[in-house]
DNA sequence: GTCTATAGAGAGATAGAC
DNA sequence: GTCTATCTCTCTATAGAC
């Protein structure tokens, strides 16, 4: 018996797969060799690909959230949460987990598998703009902006930076693009 | 005799392809198909799908650069051309043609195609800068920002639009997010 | 230049033994 | 629960006729 049972290695094995190579790429054959866990195996537990994609995409959008969610409710005010999430150490080449995702047209195309993805924006829109409107109260950022609106350009400029980083093949662009927006939230002095 | 020869057919439908299903997923068959050529015709013409891949991606690269050139040099202010083009017409839910091929791992991990993507977005950036810089001279934008920086910012937040919008199935965190950037970048009084 | 035939490999799953 | 055998399809390409 292993440390951790087989579905768990199975969706854990899932969820490296679908980062590094996206859904169309991600092989049951590959999965179960990852996993160390044959093809019977896999089928018991699962009653094919896309139901081991569901639950392996869940479980990455369930991780992102908390993970997130912890940072930003760390000390300190707004903006320097904000800054702090925006900055924090990040595997840029490898590109957002879910992210990434929504860009693969099986996942995309199918309602099951883009429900996660949607959910997790939806969540990060939100709690940002929660920062903001507080960030707003303490006079942080100018009051004539719209929270909702800061926050998804906030979510967009994170998301394309992977997409220019990967691109580049170098992190260069997504380090600017990060300083940019920044520059932009907190201006060094009046406009 | 068809209207464009067999070559471009196969590019064209290669183009349209890639932008809707990725590298992995467009096989040489599918290909064939929408061009209306045999397989023999689709080997005569190019060595396989790397080769024919490269130059439908290269053209589609040429393409949007040009297109995006002509936009950028249209009449008004610097700030009023990068509003216009931010809240351009665009087919949203399909993503952008190039932004999409940076999160396919063939694509990302292969020098030869991805240098497209990288030059695509290395030009856009610079031709956003310029325009900053010159909005800079003109007294729209804050001296103080980087023009590098803000130009990397704008060109993420179209990409991680595009990556919100389908992981949502609507159009509505792209316009939400572009409504944010253009906020951030003019504000409606001082910070 | 374009066609058809063929081929080795892998994808994704099912069947039935253990 | 896990294993091996088997199956049907598709992918990507090559060969050689026309």
């Amino acid at each position: 018996m292993s440390l951790v049972d087989t579905a768990e290695r199975l969706i854990a094995s899932t969820r490296e797969l679908l980062w590094e190579r996206g859904y169309g790429a991600t092989s049951p054959k590959a999965i179960q060799e990852r996993a160390q866990a044959g093809q019977g195996s896999m089928y018991h537990h699962f009653s094919g690909k896309p139901a081991l994609a569901l639950a392996a995409i869940r479980r990455s959008a369930d991780e992102l959230v908390a993970q997130v969610d912890e940072q930003l409710t760390s000390s300190g005010t707004a903006l320097a949460r904000i800054r702090a999430y925006l900055l924090r150490e990040r595997e840029v080449l490898r590109g957002c987990p879910i992210g990434r995702l929504a860009q693969d047209t099986e996942i995309a195309h199918n309602e099951d598998l883009r429900a996660p993805l949607a959910e997790t924006f939806e969540w990060l829109r939100g709690r940002l703009a929660g920062l903001i409107t507080q960030g707003q109260a303490d006079g942080e950022f100018n009051a004539g902006l719209d929270p909702a609106a800061v926050a998804a350009a906030l979510v967009s400029v994170l998301q394309g930076s992977y997409v220019q980083a990967r691109a580049a093949g170098s992190t260069d662009p997504f380090d600017l693009a990060i300083s940019g927006i920044l520059a932009l939230l907190s201006p060094p002095e009046g406009n």
